[in-house]
RNA sequence: GCCUAUGUAGCUCAGGGGUAGAGCACUUCCUUGGUAAGGAAGAGGUCGGGAGUUCAAAUCUCCCCAUCGGCUCCA
């Protein structure tokens, strides 16, 4: 008998039933067999071994495709267990997936202990070792009882607990050599293509994330069909590592911590405010320009704010306790966000739907209790600022509201020099709609606008249901950096409950009490993770227009100081921020100096420039850094251009 | 909050029960220079904080604090 099978490009091929995946591929050529890890069969990723009984789609899977890549990781973990077992004949195994980059295997090591990463590289070359093998993966099924058995004998607690939540009929065990593991699939067809092993991290986890539980040891790791492969990534790796934003931004004198002040409250120096100011300037200005309000309230609020908007109810226990004041014993809170202290400024007069939509505006400070364990450098902190928004309006200015919102957010990421980001929606499950607060009309109205939207502006998005907080649907921005890292920054949210709790209103053209719609949005999300993502997109390297030293004057000698000066008042006179090197250093000594400041211009001054009333112009790109000695209008004009080309 | 690791000069790090070390940065002096590190001298530390063991603790033990990597959480 034979069987249609349907390839990605439309073709439909006949083949012999039972065929399978890898055979295939083999039939098409011999590279695409050599290279194939797994397949789809109706959208569904299975080994490329399976036989195939039925016509079908067929997607063959490489290491190019995400499922390839964790089909292949997750064989590597696999290849984990195996070296590991035959190291460490007492080790347990609990879970060991693929994620985004890699793999990883949580292992008890039993009596031995901890494991370190002194470790990594008898075990790595174990798993080369095995890997050379070639050993195929073999799939078998097995009934409950017989897996409950095989684990029973070897004494591993772990797997024992997965298989009570595993249906008898739908359990299969994998083995590699001499290695059987509990595993659903899938695999490569062999070991074979797993050429190159790193593993990069050891870490502590409980079993099941359950911190009443046993702590496992987990040891993340990846692995490439090629060793260049290998050496491309940890080369990403090392570049990310320079890149990070905690050394940059105290190499930069940009922001600090200090233990006094205590853990989580960064401190924003010199150089690091002109820079955050001049984000917020720009975003000031561009809301003007769309209608914003701009306002400032206070740090802290009553308690009864925050029983009214219902945070203090779902989150006052997990939160920097209150103040009280000495006297009276009124109780105030660290303000956690700004949107009950907005909702007091809409309440506070009467308004006519001929006001709105109303949009209030504040970089707004706000102070959450993060656990000392999360805390890290400017992304995870206690106190940060919002560049926050509230926006009232009517449910059908919604749509008009989020087109608004949305260009002005696609603006700052082109100003910030980010290209690659895609929406994702969040709507409510439809299947539980009891934990939503709102109409259903509202909602769909809202969500049909959020949609409309996103489509409008041509945003690629992904549409997750169930992801809507209970208060209304949203849409999150996750930008991609320099570096092809993922990050959530820019978020617009509807909110039902608000305005509810509120109790506000404006009067509609039938002289009516209605209830505004309430939108929250910030296209920076908070100053300090947005900083924080565009010092590591930049590795520190600002456009002009931001760096906090946009120029540095470089005196070839002490006898050049007082043309120095001249220089720099006409820069100044220009808005160019420029400092002197005043030091008594050589001109290479300065110019490698101004480099590790990543200062963008450096202005070169000796006895030619001061003869000819000239500056020598050195740009920090290496190509084509040195424009020569240029007069001062020229070089002003030079500056402006650069500016205008960001 | 939980697990692992770390904390020595402004920075990067060495050392290690008996007078605290290097390089860079800093200060002073010399050098007055032409596109990524000129030379010399000097200053700088209760070795994260507290308690304990000891004749003696930066070093060993315990408790805190901070930080790294994870876990859990995230309005």
């Amino acid at each position: 008998m034979s069987i249609h099978i349907t390839l990605p490009d439309g073709a439909v091929r006949e083949y012999p039933s039972g065929i399978t995946p890898l055979e295939i591929a083999k039939s098409i050529s011999e590279g695409l067999a050599r290279n194939v890890v797994a397949a789809k069969i109706n959208g569904e990723v299975c080994d490329a071994t399976r036989p195939i009984q039925e016509s079908s789609n067929l997607v063959l899977l490489t290491f190019n495709d995400t499922e390839g890549k964790k089909v292949f990781w997750h064989s590597t973990a696999h290849l984990l267990a195996e070296a590991l077992e035959s190291l460490y004949p007492k080790v347990k195994f609990g879970i060991g997936p693929a994620i985004d980059n890699g793999f990883y295997y949580d292992v008890d090591m039993g009596e031995k202990g901890v494991l370190s990463s002194h470790d990594f590289p008898a075990i790595e070359a174990k798993m080369l070792e095995l890997a050379k093998q070639k050993n195929p993966y073999i799939r078998t099924e097995v009934s409950k009882q017989y897996a409950v058995e095989y684990f029973e004998k070897k004494g591993d607690q772990y797997k024992l607990e997965l298989l009570e939540n595993l249906q008898d009929g739908s359990i299969s065990f994998y083995q590699q050599g001499n290695f059987i593991d509990l595993c659903k699939g899938s695999h490569l067809p062999t070991t074979e293509p797993i050429k190159a092993i790193k593993l990069l991290n050891i870490a502590s986890a409980y079993w099941r994330g359950d911190e009443s539980r046993n702590t496992m040891t987990r040891i993340y790791g990846i692995s490439f069909p090629k060793d260049k492969e290998l050496k491309e990534y940890l080369h990403l790796l090392e570049e990310a590592k320079k890149r990070d934003h905690r050394k940059l931004g105290a190499e930069l004198e940009l922001f600090m911590f200090s233990e006094r002040v205590g853990a989580g409250l960064p401190i924003w120096l010199p150089k690091g405010t002109a820079l955050r100011t001049r984000l917020e300037d720009f975003l000031k200005k561009e809301q003007q320009k769309r209608g914003y309000q701009l306002v400032i309230t206070p740090h802290i609020g009553g308690k009864n704010l925050y029983i009214t908007s219902g945070h203090y109810e779902k989150y006052g226990k997990d939160s920097f306790q209150p103040i009280n004041t000495p006297r009276e014993g009124e109780t105030f809170l660290l303000k956690p966000m700004n949107c009950p202290h907005h909702c007091e400024i809409f309440a506070h007069k009467p308004r006519s739907y001929k006001d709105l939509p109303i949009r209030i505006a504040e970089f707004g400070t706000v102070y959450r209790y993060e656990q000392a364990g999360e805390l890290h450098g400017l992304s995870r902190v206690r106190s940060f600022t919002q560049d926050d928004a509230h926006l009232f309006c009517t449910v059908e200015q919604v749509k008009g509201e989020f087109l608004n919102v949305l260009e002005l957010t696609l603006l700052v990421f082109q100003k910030m020099g980010f290209k690659d980001y895609t929406a994702q929606i969040s709507l409510r499950d439809p299947a539980t709609p009891e934990k939503y607060i709102g109409s259903d009309e509202n909602w769909a109205a809202a969500e049909r606008a959020i949609i409309e939207a996103a489509a409008e502006k041509g945003l690629k998005t992904t549409t997750e249901l169930g992801e809507a907080a209970f208060y209304g649907p949203k849409l999150d921005f996750m930008v991609k950096d320099a570096l092809g890292r993922s990050w959530q920054l820019g978020t617009i949210q509807v909110d039902y409950n608000l305005p509810e709790r509120f109790d506000l209103s404006y009067t509609g053209t039938d002289g009516q009490a209605h209830r505004p719609v309430m939108i929250h949005r910030a296209p920076f999300g908070s100053m300090e993770r947005f900083i924080s993502v565009l010092i590591e997109h930049t590795a520190g390297r600002f456009p002009l227009w931001l760096a906090p030293d946009q120029a540095i004057i470089l005196p070839i000698s002490e006898k050049f100081l007082d043309y120095s000066q001249q220089v720099a008042q006409f820069l100044d006179s220009k808005g160019i921020r420029a400092t002197i090197d005043e030091r008594a250093e050589t001109t290479g000594r300065k110019i490698r100096d101004a480099e590790m400041r990543k200062i963008p211009i450096m202005i070169i001054v000796g006895e030619k420039e001061a003869d000819t009333q000239t500056v020598s112009v050195r740009l920090k790109d290496k190509e084509n850094g040195d424009k020569g000695a240029m007069n001062w209008g020229d070089f002003a004009n030079l500056f402006q251009e650069l500016l205008d080309n960001e």
